[in-house]
RNA sequence: GCCGAGGUGGCGGAACCGGUAGACGCGAAGGUCUCAAAAACCUUUGCCCUUGCGGGCGUGAGGGUUCGAGUCCCUCCCUCGGCACCA
């Protein structure tokens, strides 16, 4: 073999070498036969990236790397493990790259994927090239849209009309992403809302069940946090308050009903529906006009602009049920339709926005909650929020606490009907509906007769058709819209001439469930198969990064509970650990091309060998917090990988046999518990510098090793860079690869052991000297040894000793009278 | 505003359960080897005072608990990330 007779370090061949091997001897893909009987199966997963144009970042390495280390250290341990990569490929990015450049997305995704297939391969991941998925091919996305009519034909999807952010000027609907304050990020044009029909898939169902089974999962806690924080379940009541002068009334979700007593007047969202019915003739014009300036916001703009707060009052009234007196109606852009009713009972006494608004229009505040040592009518300068306290002003109610009212108020108005108990959530349903070319079309044909029909499966996949001018327009449907010779097709449920559903889907959709299918890729007649399935998942790794905390991590888990409750996998969450890592960043701030510091990976990798490179990124920082890249940085870890070959591959004769030195021995296991234990937990960096200090010990005073010092170590180093340890493996003499086999070393408490340590001597809690003593040595003893030391015992001298603190085998601290 | 993470040498970062702060690496200085360079190896490297011995000060700021605090408690400041009028 080339490589086997070179004796210095060249890492571009060992690399190219063992890359070659694993790929001809199968070492990191299965077979379907092993797929259905491996006997310690471990799925090690990470996110999928979205092929770009650019190519792999270091923060895609930095990901992978951190991933694969996990994986191949659970291999190590003698898992079977399955660790697939994937192509998250469909998406606007993708569709504006290729309006920018002119190049055709499905010339674009193929090219890009390549490139990434290539840089992926390069930097030694133990993927499973057997079993990728590509989101953009019809053999995957038949599955997606497979998936849609499952939820379709549960009712966990719906069609109905929603505001979505337009813009006038490139005539496309806009995620809330592309909209920078109220303006398009493109052209800079106000953005408008419209309403257009949609899909939706109903999330919401199950927010409770995505809520209360957080606490179960062995998850990254900042990403639990940010879910229950995603959701928000507020528990309240729907109160109705009757219109005057209508058959109708307004009902306003609070989770305050206690206070309701203080509810002064009423604001509805500016699209309340009830707005027209309430308001005066006098009043009509001033609220029509308000009314037209909120509708020229987006949705983000007029939750982030406006810090005072406007409105206008609509010349109506309605009933207050607890008072029974009239209360005015303004309108006010606070209130926003998507949450609650859209109106709200408003309590300016006991709520800080309430306050604000009343105070800015001069409506009344009434207190109707006393704190500790308040009265009654104390006039209230700020909103009093807090749920302690007594009643006041408040009829019958008067001296309950706000708890005790709650209760009572509710079941008073509930049995005239006028209340109900109620739970809202912040979360929404999922709107999937895409007014874009570049996504999977969403498998409905409209019908006049029928209505919305499912395709029928066995006529999945409903391909994407290649459409040369895929550019948005003016209509605010997909540009699908214009291909007539696509979506006219006969209804499947009555034969008449129908319409194809021409919006696609999200691309969360596509990564919603890629995790099923990876396992499954051999079969093409069936999304995943079941007894695969029930193998392999719920997935036992999963490391990605906290940009996706509450998305794609929410949605996983709804659509892995829907599929669960139709019967059609046995686990309901399919990530039971889930790891956030950090970013890398640079110089301090974010890599970004605005910003100029972006490290393209491929010189780098060409220059000092991946396995430098994974390594010189494990090594940055704590894994789970990222780290500072710094350019000079990487020698560190690049000599470190020399001076171990070098160790084990001598320059002249050959590595030695016999007897390992006693102490480095010690050395080595405490090592290898170190490094198990740590990688473990994620800490890689940590890892890195113990298997440094060791190699560093090994090679003090340039002594030569021999092979019991250093073939444990070749082991340890092996998760992080592979290729030279198999390299060196091989040279140690071992025909199969590192990776095959438990070859983990195992750590002996026994060889651990050391008979000596060091006792930090203190006075007054100073430290003042160290001593060596002999391993658990007691205090008579340590303080007979410490006072043998010189500038122990003349700061002893003549003092009075009031106190000793001995910690055994760390310190002993003498306190002076 | 709310939630979360964090603030330690010139730099990235270590530090178990409160027990020698600064592991490991970068950078810097000096040296060995070499025609030279690279590589490798050796020594030094928190700050201040001191020829030296030695001493003092040091983990964002201030206070507290303790024999002993980077670590625990209180008050405050700053940075980063997320959510943001959710009734």
């Amino acid at each position: 073999m080339s490589v086997a007779s070179e004796r210095r370090y060249d890492p571009g061949t060992v690399e190219r070498e063992w890359q070659g091997r694993w790929e001809e001897e199968g070492t990191n893909s299965f077979t379907l036969e092993e797929l259905r009987t491996a006997e310690r199966p471990f799925y090690n997963l990470m996110m999928f990236p979205y092929p770009s144009a650019e190519g792999l970042h270091v923060g895609n390495i930095y990901a992978f790397t951190g991933a694969d280390v996990h994986g191949r250290f659970q291999r190590m341990q003698g898992r079977d493990v399955f660790e697939p990569i994937g192509f998250d490929a469909f998406g606007i990015h993708s569709e504006n790259f290729a309006l920018r450049t002119g190049v055709h997305p499905m010339e674009l995704i193929p090219s890009n994927v390549a490139n990434f297939t290539r840089q992926l391969r390069r930097m030694g991941g133990m993927f499973d090239w057997d079993h990728t998925v590509d989101t953009t091919a019809p053999d995957y996305y038949r599955w997606t849209q497979w998936l849609f009519l499952q939820l379709f034909r549960h009712g966990l999807a719906e069609q109905k009309e929603a505001p979505v952010n337009w813009c006038p000027k490139d005539m496309t609907v806009l995620a809330n992403e592309q909209v920078v304050v109220g303006e398009c990020e493109r052209c800079g044009t106000p953005v408008e809302q419209r309403l257009i029909r949609q899909w939706f898939l109903k999330i919401t169902k199950y927010a409770d069940r995505l809520l209360d089974n957080l606490p179960g999962l062995d998850w990254s806690d900042t990403t639990r946090k940010a879910q229950r924080a995603w959701i928000r379940r507020s528990r309240g009541a729907e109160i109705s308050f009757p219109a005057i002068g209508t058959e109708m009334a307004v009902a306003a979700f609070t989770t305050r009903p206690d206070t309701i007593f203080g509810s002064t007047y009423m604001v509805l969202a500016p699209e309340h529906p009830i707005l027209d019915a309430v308001t005066s003739d006098d009043r009509r014009e001033e609220v029509e006009a308000y009314r037209e300036r909120t509708r020229a916001m987006d949705l983000v703009a007029r939750q982030k602009v406006e810090k005072n707060k406007t409105g206008v009052f609509t010349g109506g009234y309605c009933l207050n049920p607890a008072t029974g007196r009239p209360i005015p109606v303004w309108i006010a852009d606070y209130v926003l339709m998507g949450y609650g009713t859209g109106a709200i009972m408003a309590v300016p006494g006991h709520d800080e926005r309430d306050f604000d608004f009343a105070t800015a229009y001069d409506l009344p505040i009434v207190r109707v909650v006393a704190g500790e040592g308040e009265g009654a009518d104390d006039p209230l300068d700020i909103a009093y929020e807090w749920p302690e306290g007594r009643l006041v002003n408040s009829g019958g109610y008067d001296g309950l606490s706000p708890a005790e009212a709650q209760r009572a108020i509710v079941d008073d108005l509930s049995a005239q009907g006028l209340a109900e108990p109620r739970v809202n959530y912040r979360l929404h349903d999922w709107c999937i509906s895409r007014q874009r070319y570049w996504g999977p079309p969403i498998p409905i044909v409209h019908c006049e007769e029928c209505g919305a029909v499912p395709v029928p499966e066995e006529e999945l996949p409903v391909v994407l058709p290649r459409v040369e001018d895929f550019r948005p327009d003016d209509s605010g449907v997909s540009p699908l819209a214009r291909v007539s010779d696509w979506y006219r097709v006969p209804c499947p449920a009555c034969g008449r001439e129908a319409r194809r559903e021409t919006d696609v889907s999200d691309t969360f959709l596509d990564s919603a469930w890629y995790f099923l299918r990876y396992p499954s890729t051999d079969f093409a007649d069936r999304p995943f198969d079941e007894e695969i399935t029930r193998r392999w998942l719920p997935v036992d790794a999963y490391i990605g990064g906290n940009e996706h905390a509450v998305l794609h991590l929410l949605y996983s888990r709804f659509v892995a509970m829907a599929l669960h409750d139709m019967g059609l996998v046995e686990f309901e969450e399919p990530f039971t650990h889930f790891r956030a890592h950090g970013l890398i960043i640079r110089e301090g701030a974010k890599m970004s091309k605005s910003r100029g510091n972006v490290i393209i990976p491929d010189p780098l990798i060409e220059r000092h060998g991946a396995d430098t490179f994974r390594l010189y990124l494990m090594f940055l920082g704590p894994f789970m917090a990222g780290g500072d890249y710094q350019d000079k940085g990487i020698s560190g870890p690049r000599g470190f990988l020399h001076r171990l070959w070098e160790t084990v591959v001598p320059r002249e004769g050959e590595l030695r046999d016999g007897a390992p030195d006693a102490r480095l021995e010690a050395l080595l296991h405490r090592t290898i518990r170190k490094v198990t234990d740590d990688i473990a937990a994620l800490h890689y960096n940590t890892a890195i510098a113990a298997m440094m200090e060791y190699l560093n010990a090994v090679r003090a005073g340039g002594r030569e090793a021999v092979r019991a010092e250093v073939e444990a170590l070749v082991c340890l180093v092996a998760p992080f860079a592979p290729h030279i340890a198999e390299e060196l493996w091989h040279r140690l003499g071992h025909a199969e690869s590192i990776f095959e086999g438990a070859n983990w070393p195992a750590y002996d408490p026994a060889k651990a052991a050391t008979r000596e340590s060091t006792l930090a001597v203190q006075i007054d809690g100073r430290l003042r000297g160290t001593i060596t003593v002999a391993k658990g040595l007691d205090e008579e003893a340590a303080v007979a040894a410490a006072r043998a030391e010189e500038g122990v015992a003349r700061r002893l001298e003549g003092r009075e000793i009031r106190r000793i603190v001995h910690v055994p085998d760390r310190l002993l601290n003498f306190v002076l009278g």
